[in-house]
RNA sequence: GGAGAGGUGGCUGAGUGGUUGAAAGCGCUCCCCUGCUAAGGGAGUAUGUGGUAAUCCUGCAUCGAGGGUUCGAAUCCCUCCCUCUCCGCCA
């Protein structure tokens, strides 16, 4: 949620950044609603002290056994009013907070504009390209070949856009993932934490997958139960704080979280039908901090880095982007995404996203730091370090041979059992 | 899933309709005293939000969550959530 304070103080800036991003922000809307809301909140809380003044005033005359009816009387007068004007304002207070928690952040002043993709800032191309001498094959023919993906037989089981891995490529899945925990860990010092992957609407709200997001979530049909399926785990790690005021000496908190990923991909089905690019379920390592405001710019520097550092450990070719001021993601203030290369595609493609969401999530969790004393909203920051299915992807293809086997990355073997090839 | 007990401030823990936003203790902060890794004395110490530019002042809200009864609810009633114990089921 964005500060209301600072959306009074610098309305026509807000508007402005907001647009930025193609956000409409509804001004006449605004300035009714939140002057409707003032004078409601004044007058009702004026009648609520009223009230609460004479109702002491009863306690006490009934306590020196006095005679209480008249004050009584009147206080019923104020009673119904009262309750009218309640309901009125809260009515007012939670349209006004779906108002609110429906705005999107505001972009970093590094963010570029643009209106697409192809506007993307390319910070950096990083790793060589592998060249082939004969014609490739996408990973998905490369999967279906060794016998390692089957689609139909997940589709079978549940329903298009699902895969079933076997054999070295189910070894893979997990090698990846222990591959990158244990760099996460040991190399950059997160702290590693294992999460619920069912969670209530309270925390898709305070990450901000909700209310506006609500088509791309899985929600469980269970008894109107108030659940969810994570659509990542930034969810379940960054909300693990919700409602609580950190002690300044423990940051930065670093969390790293394996989990699998659920989306629905609503309105995506003409988009990579083909292959493990985008599924219904994947896996992903998560990487997910916690900073005092003066540090998160340098954080998301820091954190990207550890992302970048297993691309770069596994020696694929990948370029860094910041995303335009109409590509980046709802929450985000500013954002990195990585893009590996996907020889079959001639593309990059993206495989993780580093984003400083600063007070964003935060405000909307009462995410707060006590410093100086005082209680001031904490910085929260994530990225996929990686998205595991796409690496995997984007293994089989750079690392294919002409046979159609695939060559394992150095790093990878002692996770690999030390096999050499798939 | 069934039966019972319970959810109060950073923590422990009082409080069953009326100045209780909440005793007391612990912890923490500041000050005083004390020539020493101790003890004592004093003061302060929840969060959110409104009026405000404001850390001063002041209003309102918050005792698991949401409703209800009442002039008035931490206290009574209803629904839900969570924790603990026992039983059932189970990886």
């Amino acid at each position: 949620m964005i500060d209301v304070q600072n959306l009074k103080n610098n309305l026509s800036e807000t508007i402005e950044n907001l647009s930025r991003r193609g956000f409409d922000f509804n001004e006449d809307y605004w300035l009714k609603i939140e002057e409707k809301r003032k004078k409601l909140q004044i007058e009702t809380e004026q009648l609520q002290e009223i009230q609460n003044n004479l109702a002491r005033e009863i306690g006490k005359l009934q306590k020196d056994k006095k005679d209480f009816s008249k004050a009584k009387e009147e206080a019923s007068k104020f009673s119904d009013d009262l309750k009218t004007k309640k309901n009125k304002l809260d009515k007012v207070q939670a349209e006004l907070k779906d108002f609110l928690l429906s705005i999107p952040n505001l972009i970093d002043a590094k963010v570029p504009e643009g209106n697409s993709e192809l506007d993307n800032t390319i910070v950096e191309e990083i790793g060589k390209k592998p060249e082939f001498s004969f014609d490739i094959k996408d990973h998905q023919e490369l999967g279906l070949l060794g016998n390692g993906m089957d689609f139909d037989g997940a589709s079978k089981i549940s329903k298009s856009r699902f895969v079933v891995f076997k054999d070295s490529l189910a070894l893979l899945n997990r090698a990846l993932i222990n591959f990158m925990l244990d760099v996460h860990t040991k190399e950059h010092m997160y702290k590693e934490i294992y999460v619920p992957l069912i969670v209530n609407s309270d925390s898709l709200i305070g990450t901000g997958q909700l209310p506006k997001f609500k088509e791309d979530q899985f929600k469980i049909d269970d008894n109107e139960q108030d659940l969810y399926l994570i659509p990542t785990a930034e969810v379940p790690v960054t909300n693990y704080h919700r409602n609580e005021i950190l002690d300044s000496k423990e940051l930065p908190i670093t969390y790293v979280c394996h989990t699998p990923c659920f989306r629905s991909e609503a309105g995506s089905y003409g988009l990579d039908t083909k292959g493990i690019i985008r599924q219904h379920q994947f896996e992903k390592v998560e990487l997910v901090s916690f900073v005092d405001p003066e540090n998160s710019d340098e954080q998301l520097e820091v954190l990207t880095s550890h992302a970048e550092n297993i691309l770069k450990k596994l020696k694929l070719p990948f370029r860094k982007v910041i995303l335009c001021s109409q590509d980046i993601g709802f929450s985000s203030s500013l954002t990195y995404d990585l893009e590996v290369w996907l020889p079959s595609q001639n593309k990059y493609r993206e495989i993780s996203s580093c984003s400083n969401f600063k007070d964003f999530q935060s405000r909307r969790m009462k995410i707060r730091i006590k410093k100086d004393k005082k209680n001031i909203l904490c910085h929260t920051l994530n990225g996929s370090g990686l998205a595991v299915g796409r690496t995997m992807a984007a293994i089989l293809e750079n690392y294919q041979n002409e046979d159609g086997t695939v060559s394992i990355p150095e790093v990878l073997k002692p996770y690999m059992n030390n096999l050499k090839i798939l």
